[in-house]
DNA sequence: CCTTTCAGGGAAAAGGTTTTACAGATATCG
DNA sequence: CGATATCTGTAAAACCTTTTCCCTGAAAGG
């Protein structure tokens, strides 16, 4: 078991004192070439690199960032997470994820553990429309952005979030524009406010087009294969009207097609299908589904950046919203 | 901005002193009862929780493992991710998750970082059939743990593989049965040993069936939708014979289907197709896709269970197989 | 009354770095 | 040459917890 590396050993063997190796290390100015590259020499000799841990509980930063998503197994947040770290790796800062799973007991205990942590900014989508305990946090000076949109723009707290009322818009227009009129909206069955914004997005759109809003029209759901795929029982056992189904999300848009699939149920023969986030794989389904893209990877940069910003003390809170895409595919039929 | 409580604070209040609620905090048994309780008391109602960073400089463990992954994006490690977690959790670890996208370089840099974060253990995936840098860090008595098949069995090792080469064998075998001879086989061009124990796979299901190798009908691509794409491109645009593809991932094969989509060529009229690692969407592609399912989940919290039990200094290093499942589904077709 | 055991405290080191406050040294400039 | 600027070193505090060693009291047992 070899003996750790300190800074100690570095300024021994460079001759100089821990001072100045402190001094190269964080690049102080006040220090001659001369002596900065002897030391970076023996530094990368000895493969020197400075303990985290020590450096966090001396200068209150761990070079730490938190990450609370609701799901990490959904392939909606892969892109997101990538660009965080690319832009984390960037700052030479780590990522420390963790999953709520859509709970906020969970939540709330995840927030605990990053705050003892230290971390010195936390990114989180949040899992409820309630920020409370969030905004607690963010007052204690943790710099917080949150992937979503927050109910109340609180002026401590940054956001970034899709525009997703206006992306249900599109989609139902489009709908309506291929002669639909009677469309299922299957909302996920969680607490946060995507589902009311996308909800919303939907009887707007109804009524744009003076199309009246039925509630047994309406359905809730896991947002995932599995709560699509045992809605579909329900829908198509029961006596609904309809031809066409909008989905909160692509994963349940997929779980409606495996039930399709098993059923001899024909998409887009026999009803139409959209989803909504655009995953990975959903030009690849059978068939390639219609989706609303949300810009995954972009906003993930985006937060992260929004975060750095903030950790570099700078200015006002920011909203960012991103704009979605109608991906035209082929699960929806012109019934004109 | 406030201040933040110490275990002094709660010492005092409690009025006794740091020494004893250190004790209590660290469930030392010589505390009697009613201070015990006392100090608990006053530790929630002060919300106190120790700061983790000084822990880990004094206690030399940081509560933390890191995990190194070839590919965050790839819906093959979300599973893993997840059961990583779940274990993780439950230990009440946390995991710093890094991303090595197929680079020994990054890998490093990677494996530095979180040596420097001192963390407990670490499970890698590694980019590399050359393990020499990781042996070496399991050597300072990290712990270190392995996602895949280590080449030479090193004791200080633990790994957690699956049986790649059987699993290939199952596919061909099965595509054999199926009246497949000119199989082609696109393998990946990442350095690591899946590559070749797949390959081995191949050639060793052929010999057994009295089918002679042709290299030929052997192609690299990148494990991904893009490389099985490009890769696809190639085959069909040369004069090749065959008919069935056998892809060392899924990626891949999606990335195949992808182009036969967009270029009219049916799946699995034209030639059959197979996969392998079973990723969540395969069962909903155009068509079904035949491909060999790895224990995901399972493998995940498997290898977390190793670390922590290495963590707990127990035992001799294991290394665990999983065995594969040939999931039939629609893009194999019987060509007797 | 003596010994043992138990509960808890006091003081300090250790972990490795940053930072503060000075002081000393060397070089530069006018 | 004296003044000034630039560089480097010393010493120590601070960050917060764990842990070691030893001590004090009190209670219990004989």
């Amino acid at each position: 078991m070899e003996k750790r590396i300190t800074i100690q050993d570095v300024a021994n063997k460079a001759g100089t004192s821990k001072r100045t190796v402190s001094r190269v290390i964080n690049n102080s100015p006040q220090v001659n070439k001369k002596t900065r590259e002897k030391i970076l020499n023996v530094i990368s000799k000895l493969n020197y690199s400075p303990n985290i841990i020590a450096r966090s509980l001396s200068s209150k930063t761990s070079k730490t960032i938190g990450l609370i998503i609701l799901d990490i197994y959904s392939p909606f947040f892969s892109p997101i997470i990538r660009g965080i770290e690319s832009i984390a790796e960037s700052y030479n800062y780590s990522v420390v994820i963790s999953e709520s799973k859509n709970s906020i007991e969970s939540e709330k205990k995840h927030l605990n553990t990053l705050l003892d942590r230290m971390v010195d900014g936390i990114i989180i989508n949040p899992a409820t429309k309630n920020l409370k305990h969030i905004e607690k946090v963010a007052n204690m000076g943790v710099k917080i952005v949150i992937l979503g949109r927050p109910e109340i723009y609180n002026i401590n707290i940054d956001s970034v979030y899709t525009n997703e009322f206006e992306g249900v818009v599109k989609a139902i227009q489009y709908l309506v524009d291929c002669g639909h009129e009677k469309i299922i909206f299957i909302n996920g069955n969680i607490e946060n406010l995507a589902v009311s914004y996308r909800l919303k997005g939907y009887k707007d759109a109804l009524k744009r087009n003076d199309i009246s809003f039925n509630k047994d029209l309406v359905f809730n759901t896991d947002v995932t294969i599995k709560g699509g795929y045992t809605i579909s029982d329900k829908i198509f056992n029961s006596n609904q009207d309809f031809t066409a189904i909008m989905c909160f999300n692509d994963m349940i848009a997929m779980g409606v097609l495996k039930y399709c699939n098993e059923n001899r149920i024909r998409v887009p023969e026999d009803f139409s299908l959209v989803g909504f986030d655009d995953i990975f794989c959903t030009s690849l389904l059978s068939p390639p589904l219609t989706t609303i893209q949300q810009q995954k990877t972009a906003m993930g940069e985006k937060i992260a950046e929004l975060l750095f910003n903030k950790l570099n003390n700078s200015a006002d809170p920011s909203h960012i919203e991103f704009e979605t895409n109608l991906i035209i595919r082929k699960s929806v039929k012109n019934i004109k």
